[in-house]
DNA sequence: GAGTCTATTTATAAGTG
DNA sequence: TCACTTATAAATAGACT
C-alpha cells in the first residue's frame, strides 16, 4: 500500500527499515485497538525490535492478558500460529508456555507493588507517538539526574579542600 | 476499507462481529508477520475472543518473546500502549509523569537547588492542558542541562581560581 | 528520527453462493 | 460458518521537510 508494490522480506537499509518498523508498528497497533474494540476481545502485543527495544501494546493490559493466558494454558486449546514451520512447534511451544507463564506468574508476585503502580500509570494510555515522547523525556531525566549527581560530587570534593 | 465507512466501535450484531473478528484477526496476525519479516523483529500477540478462546502468534514464536520479556521485565522500560478513551489519556499522561519525576525526586533528594527546579516542573505537568506542553517539557529540560553545564563550567573556573 | 504528502497497494464490509 | 467477489476505505512506500 504505497508507491510501489514491495516483497514482504528483510528489509536491506537500515535507515528503511527503521522507518518501516516504525509505521508498521504504529499501524499494528491500531489495528490491534480497532480490533479489541470492535470485538471486545482482550489482547496482548510484545515486541523486540531488531536493536532489542522493547514495545508492547494491551488492551485493557498487557498485564490482565497475561494473566488470563496464566490461567487458560494447562492444556490449553489455544490456536496458535506462527511464522517458522509450524506443525512440530506447536506442542513443544504449549509446553514452554507454561513454563514461561509461570515463571512471569512468579515474578509479577515478587514486584507486585511495582507491578500494580506500573499498571495503573499506564492503564489508559493509548497514544503511541506520545509514549514514545515519555520515554525519551524519562531517558533524559534519567541522564540529567547521572551529570547532576557528578557535579554533586565536584562540590563534595570541593568543599572538603582546605582554603 | 470497505463497502462502506464504518465507525470503530462494538460490533452489535453477534453474528456480523464474529465475521470482523474472523476477518480482523487474521488480518493483524498477517501485518504481525510481515513486521517481523521485514524488520526482523521478534513479536508474540496474544488475544481472547469475546467468548474466551484464545488465539496467539509469535515469531519467531510466542515463548521466545514472553521468555525475553522476562528477562526485560523486572523495572522495565518498554514502551506499553493501551486502549482506552483519549479523554482520560492526558490525565494518565500526568500521573505517569509525576510517578517519573518523583522517582527522579527521590533519586535527587541530596540536591536541594535541583529539587527545587523538580517541584517546580511537576506543577506545570499537574497544569497540563495539551500534548504540547510536552514538547516544552522537553525543551524546559534541555534548558536545564545547558544550566547544568553552565555550573560545570563555573565549577571549572573555580578550581582555576588560586586558593 | 518524526511529520507531511500522495500515488498506490492492501485490507476489508457487505454481498453472494 | 466457510469461500469468493468487489467496491471502497485505509495503510503505507517513497520522497521530502
Amino acid at each position: 500500500m504505497g508507491r510501489r508494490k514491495i516483497e514482504i522480506k528483510m528489509v536491506k537499509d537500515l535507515n528503511t527499515r527503521q522507518v518501516t518498523f516504525s509505521k508498521r508498528r504504529s499501524g499494528l497497533f491500531k489495528k490491534a485497538n480497532e480490533l479489541s474494540i470492535m470485538c471486545g476481545c482482550e489482547l496482548a502485543i510484545v515486541m523486540f525490535s531488531h536493536g532489542n527495544k522493547p514495545y508492547s501494546y494491551g488492551h485493557p493490559n498487557v498485564d490482565a492478558v497475561a494473566a488470563k493466558v496464566l490461567q487458560k494454558e494447562p492444556n490449553s486449546n489455544s490456536v496458535q500460529c506462527n511464522s517458522s514451520s509450524n506443525d512440530e512447534k506447536l506442542n513443544k511451544l504449549n509446553e514452554e508456555l507454561n513454563d514461561i507463564m509461570e515463571q512471569t506468574y512468579e515474578e509479577a508476585k515478587k514486584g507486585e507493588a511495582l507491578d500494580k503502580a506500573l499498571e495503573e500509570k499506564k492503564k489508559e494510555l493509548e497514544n503511541f507517538q506520545d509514549l514514545s515522547v515519555l520515554e525519551e523525556l524519562r531517558f533524559n531525566i534519567k541522564e540529567r539526574m547521572n551529570e547532576l549527581e557528578a557535579v554533586e560530587a565536584m562540590l563534595m570534593i570541593k568543599e572538603q579542600e582546605p582554603i
